[in-house]
DNA sequence: AATGAATGAGCTTTCATTCAT
DNA sequence: AATGAATGAAAGCTCATTCAT
């Protein structure tokens, strides 16, 4: 599946990734049948096999640029002045909103990966990724003294990447009704708090929290 | 399917109800045949009709039942005289050792519940339920002046059912590893630091997180 | 596919069965379909799956009893007064007959085996068991100083169970157009020649070339 | 498909036809794709169509050439001194060489003609083409008084031919184990004796069995 | 009630062949 | 001539569900 291609053919290959992104989000990976993919691009049933092995490959496709295009939302990141809450906060809030943007292909992930081993394991892996950040900030300010020491980074960085995350789930999959402005205000008081942030609110320069707002997929 | 059963019937009927939940539990939903489920239950292939529409009916009867137990699980209250922070320890580690007991099956709730729209209003009605006892405690403490006041009560349920559910999710079902002890202290000093309960650890009384954070499903 | 079945289900089992062998017999086996035997069986599509795996495996049933049926053909022998020559003569007249009968289902295991290798494996098996005994006669015949000595046995056999069986295979499936009692005599004559059974011809009780005629698949 | 091509026409179809040759030798009829002949080629897909009708063409193209290459093969004579015996025996030799270094195509020929009708009648007229030739050679031996004058030469001649090609077959398809010299020995012997050559060995200048032994599809 | 056979819609995948460039 | 994309008819197989006993 990787001989290369002639414009047209790319073009094609494009046509059916663009029409399995709409036809997995409007009705699921298992819902969705090779066929429905191919309709909606407009193709024959056949031209499917002719770029793709099988609907987890094509899958697989669809995750990788849902990922590429969340990690881009979320690289935005605050200049050396900012204090640790702005920089929370300002996390935060590109985290709720590159998830509601990825929202059904997010969910989708999460609902194949429990089935999937392969992509379990990769879920898995992104989640790793991001929360490792998260814990390399905690670290940090412990080391400076800043928050709670008490608090294994590990584990606290898993259960802060679980909070917004599932938050974000419920709210944009299972649609619980927030407001978006104080959803974010919250979450963000609520994680520094945990971490007992409090007190330092001023400081400015503090770690950053961040990617803590674990990409896609936290 | 709920014409009135004789003994035989019904002593099939459970056959039936716990075959399927083992072999939910081995296979998953979509893996599950019906056949594998009447073999499982040493029962002819037809029987199955005899008690069930399909296999959506059968495994909504399976949920029903692990919701059942879970909350048995969450039941246990500690007495008036508990600080708030034993409180919340107390019901972290119930919540924490019931789903590990119903991993497999919360799991797999969350795997349908994605995919039949069915289920996905019971799991959320299911998380609403528990989440409004979060609410209530979170209200009362406020009222009292124990807590920061300017958390909106419905959202900050909503994080803290996050962090511990998905939390157990990436331990039980992502196979994380974290050790229990510390988990459970760790996710209760952050759900209580979240909250600004500080200073007011040593006040007995306090209302109670309780199992509260959400049975099965949080 | 070896769950017990009922009365009902040996039938249609049988009736499957029946059905192949006619289908194969007619189209071959590469084009015979599923859906052809079935169709033949009057049954549906589906059930064909309910009693045999695969195309191969129904097919090696058939094959089965076909080798069966013509072990039965063959399993006549001459008493012990009978001369070589009247042994040979009436063996060849067995296989000839035999071949005739079954010529389809020959020629489509020839056809199938040069295919696929289990099947290659099961006829190379056939053709030594009967090479085998023709090869234990040539043997006993030459101690018995019947015939010429010079002859490898192995060699002699495997020539033998050619001359035969493809004759046998030009005749009946190629179509080529020969007189029943001539084709017997002249092959018989041609065997006992080739091995220098002249001269012998009255000794009466030598060895039987016998089921030397390789049964089915030779 | 037979318009004159320019002289890159031609080779390429010269190239297609050496990697047909190539792949059904490896593959097999049925398993042989359009695309890996042209694959093997090292040309395009669609290319294969500007010179072949399909691949029953092709394949015919290919057997051609192997009938021709094998009829080469079979073409040396010995001179007018020799013995019968050693025209015999010369002659099977080279059908046993040919016959190893065509064996892939000629199981292949075999194959196919047991499926295709059309092949099937070539195959025919291949045998009896070179089956006349034994025939022909066995009337002028009964002629000049040399051998059994009591059998049918159609008969023989198809007898000798089955025999030395099956046995062939055995060996080379069914890769059953023979030594060279030994397996040309005795099948020429055989012949001889079947005939009732014996007691004519030193009489020179008989006719010959000759290649006549069915090239390549005997 | 219990059984297990029968059914057939539904989906995937392959590949010879055609088409447009 | 050469290319490689596009096509769609087959065919196999699964399995929920119905039926007959």
């Amino acid at each position: 599946m990787s001989r290369t291609l002639t414009a047209r053919g790319e073009r094609t290959r494009q046509r059916l990734i663009d029409a399995a992104e709409v036809v997995f989000g409007r009705q699921g990976f298992l819902e969705t049948k090779i066929t429905d993919i191919t309709a909606e691009a407009g193709s024959a049933n056949g031209s499917f096999y002719n770029y793709f092995d099988s609907k987890e490959d094509i899958f697989s496709v669809v995750i990788s640029r849902v990922n590429e295009r969340m990690r881009e939302q979320l690289d935005d990141r605050l200049g050396p002045g900012a204090t640790p809450r702005e920089r929370i906060e300002h996390a935060t809030g590109q985290y709720v909103r590159a998830y509601r943007t990825n929202a059904q292909m997010v969910a989708l992930l999460e609902q194949v990966s429990s089935v999937t081993p392969e992509f379990k394991a990769a879920r898995i892996e992104t989640r790793r990724r991001y929360t490792a950040r998260n814990e390399r900030s905690i670290r940090r300010w412990q080391e400076a003294g800043l928050m709670d020491a008490s608090l294994p980074p590990r584990y606290a960085a898993e259960a802060l990447a679980s909070m917004v995350s599932n938050f974000c789930y419920m709210w944009f999959t299972m649609e619980a009704d927030f407001e978006e402005d104080l959803a974010i205000h919250t979450l963000s008081r609520m994680w520094a708090n945990s971490l007992g942030l409090e007190g330092f609110d001023d400081e400015p320069g503090g770690g950053v929290p961040s990617g803590s707002s674990s990409a896609g997929l936290g």
